[in-house]
RNA sequence: GGGCCCAUAGCUCAGCUAGGUAGAGCAUCUGGCUUUUAACCAGGUGGUCGAGGGUUCGAAUCCCUCUGGGCCCGCCA
């Protein structure tokens, strides 16, 4: 059974799986596991018949915490403090929240996730939060003694479980409560401001620690994935979980403890590292649903070295094998082959509406024009008229990876016609032979196949040494795309020349 | 100091929940194919299942200890 399957099979009452990230960066890859776990369980339940609704806490009002790599110093150094959703966007308009929200939400849309996506400002705003911050402001001491137990930290003498925002200067993490009286938190700040904090407002937050299970109770959340930082024994899961049932009287929604992502070969994927691919760089240079395929493939307790270069056109193999494996072409290999495909998949995909993506990456590379792609699509079985927009956007990713991923052995390009080349006498008297005909061939697939494998045979040759000369005078390599294919698509000038330059060296 | 996860073929992993003769893909090798989608078809090589102990008629699977690797908490979120 799939473990997202697996995660739900005994629930039968309505569930609310609930996730969160804070725009503080780009979203990336790893915090797409967030989200994604978060929707298979959602899928898994909803497959079921079981109700299940499914929302996206955007932790926009936490402040900047420091000033990241990627900020320019002079310009957030004011900012650090202030909620995501009250400073500028790095660049453009609008808020730095939004800035890192849209391409986001563009990408769940693009991978067709839908999630009620839910702004932690306008819940604060609309008063959400007002009935559980005033349970936990009448509850102070007992807050107190549960985090001290719980998680073994020490808090200040002067700790309080909410962050009033300071009117004056703007910060959230400059202010001290000095009293409380429904619904008003009294604070003063280091800026020089006392004033009040209407709890019913967005006029401060709660603590993390405290924000998490009120979040819980204010929206009856019963289910939660989680990184494993918020897993750690004294954790927040942890402290949320014993405030979730002393102060609010709730049960802890049903927890699931995520792995991260790595980066292949540079650790972890960290926003404010700048160690990161954002999610929606990723939907353009890998097909989208191998997004989703990356994380529904994977147990959630395992880690996943992500390889952007040839482990994702490894990744893609496999998620079209296991495409073959739903349709009945193939044997499955484990027994979830075809669930995560169907969990992966954004569209049905009939066997003949597509072409695999590793022979795609090879077809972009010779053809220029789609007529041409077509055509070559078409002899590999592709059953379309026209390109389908998803065969077009695969077209794309597949352009765009070569450009910024794809490693030297998957890619191939024409030599500069004067780069010479040293050949064997075999070599040479093929290349020859071809050469001294070149005029009478007809520049066709065929006809240039036929010819070709004409002078190997009437040289003796096995036929992949044969046409490994062509390839070694072309493209400086041992093997290439379909010989008859790809010559057709050359100036048959410029390919005479060429041979002319190469045999004059040897 | 504390916690979690991982370890099975050269590589990526399945099998572990409910113990019953060790699996797949890729790579590699051999053979086939009168012509290459960086193929295709058939077959082969390759593993003391990280180590040790325990439970059991029987352990990759359950329990304990250890080793190695990774990550996290003890600021904030």
């Amino acid at each position: 059974m799939h473990w997202a399957d697996a995660f739900v099979k005994d629930l039968t009452e309505k569930q609310t799986v609930s996730t969160g990230i804070s725009p503080s960066g780009h979203i990336h890859v790893g915090n797409m596991r967030e989200i994604l776990t978060g929707y298979f369980f959602h899928r898994a339940l909803k497959d079921r018949g079981v109700e299940s609704r499914f929302i996206y806490l955007c932790d926009d009002i936490d402040p900047l915490r420091k000033v990241y790599p990627f900020l320019k110093k002079e310009e957030y150094e004011q900012h650090v403090g202030k909620p995501l959703s009250s400073i500028p966007a790095p660049e453009g308009e609008g808020t730095y929240s939004e800035y890192f929200l849209r391409p986001f939400l563009e990408t769940l849309g693009t991978i067709e996730v839908k999630v009620e996506v839910i702004r932690s400002t306008d819940l604060y705003r609309d008063g959400v939060f007002a009935k559980a911050t005033d349970i936990v402001m009448n509850n102070v001491p007992r807050i107190r003694e549960i985090l001290e137990t719980v998680s073994g930290r020490k808090l200040e003498p002067n700790w309080a479980p909410y962050n009033p925002i300071c009117s004056s200067c703007g910060r959230i993490n400059s202010t001290s409560v000095t009293g409380y009286t429904f619904p008003y938190v009294d604070y003063t700040c280091k800026c020089g401001h006392s004033g009040k904090s209407d709890i019913r407002k967005n006029e401060g937050k709660l603590p993390w620690r405290l924000e998490w299970p009120a979040k819980w109770f204010a929206l009856g959340v019963t289910i939660e994935p989680f990184g494993k930082d918020h897993g750690a024994a004294g954790g927040s899961y942890d402290t949320g979980k014993a405030i979730a049932e002393e102060i609010f009287g709730i049960k802890a929604p049903l927890p699931l403890t995520y792995e991260r992502i790595l980066l292949k070969g540079k650790g972890v994927m960290h926003s404010s590292t700048g160690n990161v691919i954002p999610a929606s760089e990723m939907v353009q240079y890998a097909p989208p649903e191998i997004l989703r395929f990356l994380i529904a493939r994977t147990h959630p307790s395992r880690h996943i070295d992500f390889d952007p270069g040839l482990g994702l056109l490894n990744l893609v193999d496999e998620y079209e094998r296991y495409r073959n494996v739903f349709y009945g072409l193939e044997e499955a290999a484990g027994e979830d082959d075809a669930r995560t495909y169907e969990l992966s998949r954004l569209v049905e995909e009939k066997p003949d509406t597509f072409v695999s993506f590793r022979h795609l990456i090879t077809l972009v590379q010779i053809y220029t024009t789609d007529e041409q792609l077509l055509g070559a699509m078409k002899r590999s079985g592709y059953g379309e008229s026209k390109l389908s927009p998803y065969m077009k956007n695969q077209v794309k990713v597949a352009k765009a990876w070569l450009e910024k991923y794809a490693p030297d052995q998957v890619k191939f390009s024409l030599l500069p016609q004067d780069t010479k080349v040293s050949l064997s006498e075999q070599d040479v008297a093929l290349a020859r032979s071809f050469q001294e005909k070149i005029g009478e061939i007809e520049w066709t697939p065929e006809a240039i196949h036929n010819a070709v494998h004409g002078f190997i045979k009437e040289q003796n040759l096995e036929p992949k040494a044969g046409f490994a000369t062509f390839y070694k005078i072309l493209i400086g390599k041992e093997r290439g795309p379909r010989l008859g294919y790809f010559l057709s698509n050359l100036d048959r000038v410029n390919v005479q020349r060429r041979l002319e330059i190469v045999l004059s060296g040897n």
